[in-house]
DNA sequence: GCTGTCTTTATGTACTACATATCGCCAAAT
DNA sequence: ATTTGGCGATATGTAGTACATAAAGACAGC
């Protein structure tokens, strides 16, 4: 059998590819819209003229076009046909982002992801940072006093009120979209410990105006989180 | 005309929503799939049970499965019908991920989220970095210095050998997915002045141990860039 | 010049038909 | 008895037809 000689090869047989018509016409209009240079507002050419170019029929031109039209690229109207949109980039992401579907060593990624967003975050916050964000930072800190118990509400408020300062719209919505997964790693963590530096903390360090300081708090702050990454980098045998 | 009195009220008239039943079978499906626990391997019901079950047309059905699929929820085999699969998180980010179709706005946003990510970094660099690693990045940082001028792929090479180091396979493919990004917004940017620190400053000062020293070359790194972000945070009026 | 109606047209949905791949079963061969 | 090969059943993939519906554009009426 001459087939027997592929497997023998260091290939590692790969499953065939099976794509199917839509995903190649999937393709084929994604490919569409770039060449053709289309902008939001732009409209398409009909179903009927796309499956009649494409040589499909129009229900494969249909799957295709309901998956874009899913991701928000573009939208269709009664009559006027397919218009190009600007999708939303988060939107995509949030159909996936669900604990349930997403193996273990994923959602570790995205916890050290959060990690890293969150001491990144000073370089971006001071220079927008007003005494009324402060002041708000102030009382969330405060209720989680009262209530004493760890509370992850008010953590999320807390955390969620920092990326809101910085302004930046997209990075406040990707840091909401993550807090499932956070929860989720959190609950698998065995005692959820909490840092030597507490909200009201952070919110001391914020007032002084030292940058470093602030960060050095967050960095205390996520301690046991940071301290539980101990997994070295995999495959690196160096 | 009495319709006129909905438009004065302060509702923001937003536009009728105009779901399509491969919208809502969409949404159906993944309730579906939530509610009943499937994890991956489990095979779902046939099309024609679940447009009979639905009360809509196997047409529709195939739309909203076409999605899913897309998003590597699902998987079909020809005759074992549908099984679940565990869908590549950054897959679908990755499909609407195309600069021409982003606003400037939220291309502005990513840069930010980049510069954040860069900064928060070495949290995550230092406690895995090797002398391997060292070397690899003293290589990169000689090329740059070899070919003198200003290379945006030498810069992709070093900046993403950094990600990489950090072992989070999820965090180097976001940032690998981001580069089309940052690249269009520096092609955006008039004079493409560097940081007084270079690639082998960065490489010095990893080699000290000093994480702090090294995250304050990396913000000089980067100045340039932060310089340009002086638009503050919108909305607020404090 | 504005308004209401009518026609046209493209999408949304349903239904039928058939090709194709594959799973499971059963029989034949070793 | 285990394996191999073929056969039928079945679910998906694709094509095609038909019709409802909404909306854009044209046109007539005031």
């Amino acid at each position: 059998m001459p087939a027997m000689s592929i497997l023998s090869a260091t290939h590692d047989l790969e499953p065939i590819l099976n794509k199917t018509m839509a995903d190649i016409v999937e393709a084929r209009l994604r490919e569409f819209i770039r060449n053709k240079n289309y902008k939001p507002g732009d409209s398409l050419p009909t179903e009927m003229e796309l499956a009649e170019g494409l040589g499909v029929s129009r229900n494969v031109v249909r799957e295709a076009l309901s998956r874009l039209r899913m991701l928000g690229i573009i939208e269709t109207r009664k009559k006027r046909g397919m218009v190009i949109t600007q999708p939303d980039i988060l939107g995509s992401f949030e159909k996936v982002l669900d604990p349930i579907m997403i193996d273990e060593t994923t959602m570790r990624d995205i916890f050290e992801l959060r990690l890293v967003l969150e001491m990144g975050l000073p370089d971006l916050l001071f220079p927008r940072l007003t005494d009324a964000h402060v002041a708000e930072l102030e009382k969330i800190a405060r209720e989680e006093q009262a209530t004493d118990n760890f509370r992850i509400q008010n953590e999320i408020a807390f955390h969620g009120k920092l990326y809101e300062i910085t302004g930046n719209n997209t990075l406040k919505r990707f840091q909401s979209l993550l807090l499932p997964i956070f929860a989720y790693v959190i609950t698998l963590e065995e005692k959820p410990t909490r840092g030597k530096i507490s909200h009201s903390g952070l919110v001391e360090l914020l007032k002084t105006g030292n940058k470093e300081a602030f960060r050095q708090g967050m960095l205390e702050h996520l301690r046991p989180h940071f301290d539980r990454l101990e997994h070295p980098a995999p495959g690196e045998t160096a």
